[in-house]
DNA sequence: ATCTGTCAACGACGCCCGTCGTAGACCCGC
DNA sequence: GCGGGTCTACGACGGGCGTCGTTGACAGAT
């Protein structure tokens, strides 16, 4: 049993993205999903699945004789890790250059900035 | 000559780091300012910097015996192509997402947050 | 001229990742 | 029961990445 498991690779993001918006999902309902922006293989997508059932990535149900995949960790926690990740490696471990790049990249919708600068607020509330 | 170098991976984004710091760096400077946190051997990082030159990560000036090593893109800009490549990946491209777990996972402080205001005025006043 | 240390270059290795071919198990309809 | 379709399992491969050993070139000191 894996505490933790290990960040997902590029391919198993994006097959997580899939259970994440689908639920538990079988491989035919994940690889169908993926044909329409990739175009990976079956026996490709199983075999990830697998790997990640190996690392703790996805759960397995095989009660049935068709599995049914459904991601461990919930989408935020993983967005968390990465992002987290991501911060210490090409940010310094600064949150406040990751918000200003993020910022700085696409021009927000005003109801965007409003909803940030919520964020904001409640974020002054708790740190008080 | 490569228009737009590849994305570094981990350990030359490590590089890279160093070099953005030191400015133009020996092999021997890089290694040496690693030493404290990796311990990665003096061949590895000259391997990677040789690859790096391939590809265009860096860029070497071989009039003396010493090379000298640069980085070619500046920490802003391969920040923001990194930031970019996980918004996409993971957080279906939505900056607001990063943003809200940017901000969820530490702290900041009450100067930081000031900052971000301000960066959401002038972000604000940009977008009008 | 020789020795010693520093440096770049080259080649090799082990590992992981994504991909796929193939085989085996199973189920269903005929 | 037999054949065709569906599914999992297994094994293999090619490529990239990080690591390192070794070699050869060069420079400065003795």
């Amino acid at each position: 049993m894996m505490p933790v498991p290990p960040q997902p690779t590029r391919a198993e993001l994006a097959i997580l993205r899939v259970l994440w918006q689908l639920g538990p999902s079988t491989v035919r309902q994940v690889h169908e999903s993926l044909r329409d922006t990739q175009d990976t293989g079956y026996t490709t997508v199983l075999k990830l699945l697998q790997n990640m059932t190996e690392k703790g990535l996805v759960q397995r149900d095989e009660t049935e004789r068709t599995h049914v995949y459904q991601a461990s960790l919930s989408q935020q926690r993983t967005q968390r890790d990465l992002l987290r990740d991501l911060m210490d490696r090409a940010f310094g471990g600064s949150a406040m250059s990751v918000v200003a790049q993020a910022l700085s990249m696409k021009k927000a919708s005003a109801e965007e900035l409003a909803e940030i600068r919520k964020l904001l607020d409640a974020q002054e509330r708790r740190g008080k």
